[in-house]
DNA sequence: TCTGAAAGAATGTGATCACAAAGAAAAGGA
DNA sequence: TCCTTTTCTTTGTGATCACATTCTTTCAGA
């Protein structure tokens, strides 16, 4: 993993020699994705700081950045908190991946394409689309959303984006605790496999099933989902 | 403007009572916005902390949450600095620009037809758009830069999108300072006014004429700037 | 004149402290 | 029992300092 900020990090991450700030950055991050910061939750710097044994500078800017990254919120009592997710802010947030994810599939097939590597992008694709069909089939949820976003991340990272794929990202960062809090609540159900429509697409060199593709895998993971049985929230819980 | 760091905050600020880092941001991100912040220079900490009059903390976190939105480049020798632009950059933000708003523009069509203020936002527009008309005539790079940029986000705001229109900020942050740089070395030129077809289509009720009228518009403007003399960085500068 | 090592200055990171504001708890009055 | 007021605690913000790393300058040797 890069040293920077500008890596994307959502690769597993080995422990190197980082600062102390992007540790606990990373930490945080990767807690609130996996759901285990519950919205409401309170979040203090010298709670996290005693907590993570560390001293409140470091939890301090992994917060702010968190902020910023809309991981959490800064509500005006200028204390955070995890975000609770709405139905309006759902919606957009999966039109917005729509819009973002097509252009960045388009990119990495002609990035692909130019490199000579579209096959072996379509392999690496397709390995990740078995695991994930064998989570599916062992009802893994993390598993499964592991894979999910594995699979296109894979996909987009071949396009070298260093603007369009921080910005999914984001959105990702946005979605993914909400996600995984969904896990009790559902069974893994999926009709069609739009990632195998995309693997075929790429294969084919054509962009535009390509998109489709990914748009539909997007419309399918988040409108399936059923709306009465979603963890938003009305209240703090 | 609101305290907290979900404000927009592109409009112009009146001072008011808010965090010393938070006015240290604004004041940092408005000076790189409008290019005064030339690619390469030396960006420390004591540095600014001395010119500001103000200790190092709050620069540090002001520049902290510039580098996180990409307004700024955190080096790996942990130095930051305002970043260069390159042509494919300058691609991918055109694109990125394209397809965010694009959903921008037809969520706001979408949001003021339900409060029926559809023909006031695009009245509003319709101001903008000929006070953009004049500093075009009067040869003023400045006040079409904010004219335009008055323009879109005024546009975007009728959405009242806590997802996309900060993703769109962000886009802008990367572009804006680039295209301050560039008055110098262009004039102003436009062919067509994509606004005024954009404000059409907003009285029509026209979704995708709306849109259309909005890529039309960021490629015009974007994809005009002649390439050879746009102010691409190879070397430092 | 050029190259490379060494000394000095400057910088980012992290820790600790002070202070004001916000929250929570306790006490007082009806 | 309920509401208001007061006290005490917790929290975020900003300042200052120490230390290790990096950059810059200086100087010696060829």
């Amino acid at each position: 993993m890069a040293p920077d900020q500008t890596d994307t990090g959502f690769e597993a991450g080995e422990e190197e020699k980082t600062t102390l700030q992007e540790r606990v950055y990373r930490r945080l991050r990767d807690e609130i994705m996996t759901g285990r910061f519950k919205p409401g939750r309170s979040v203090t710097i010298r709670g996290l700081a005693d907590e993570l044994d560390v001293s409140m500078m470091p939890v301090r800017e992994a917060l702010r950045r968190l902020v910023t990254e809309r991981a959490l919120t800064l509500k005006p009592n200028r204390r955070v908190e995890v975000p609770a997710m709405t139905p309006e802010t759902f919606e957009e947030l999966a039109e917005a991946r729509v819009a973002l994810e097509r252009l960045a599939a388009v990119r990495a097939l002609a990035a692909a394409e130019a490199r000579g590597e579209t096959d072996a992008l379509a392999d690496r694709l397709e390995a990740i689309d078995l695991e994930q069909d064998h989570a599916i089939e062992t009802g893994d949820w993390e598993a499964y959303l592991q894979k999910n976003l594995a699979f296109h991340f894979t996909l987009y990272g071949a396009a070298d984006s260093r603007v369009t794929t921080p910005l999914i990202e984001s959105l990702w960062l946005q979605i993914g605790p909400f996600l995984y809090l969904t896990r009790e609540s559902l069974g893994v159900t999926y009709n069609e496999d739009r990632h195998k429509e995309a693997v075929a697409a790429l294969r084919a060199r054509d962009a535009d099933a390509l998109a489709m593709a990914v748009e539909q895998d997007v419309r399918d993971g988040m409108g399936s989902l059923p709306r009465e049985r979603l963890p938003f929230q009305t209240e703090r819980s």
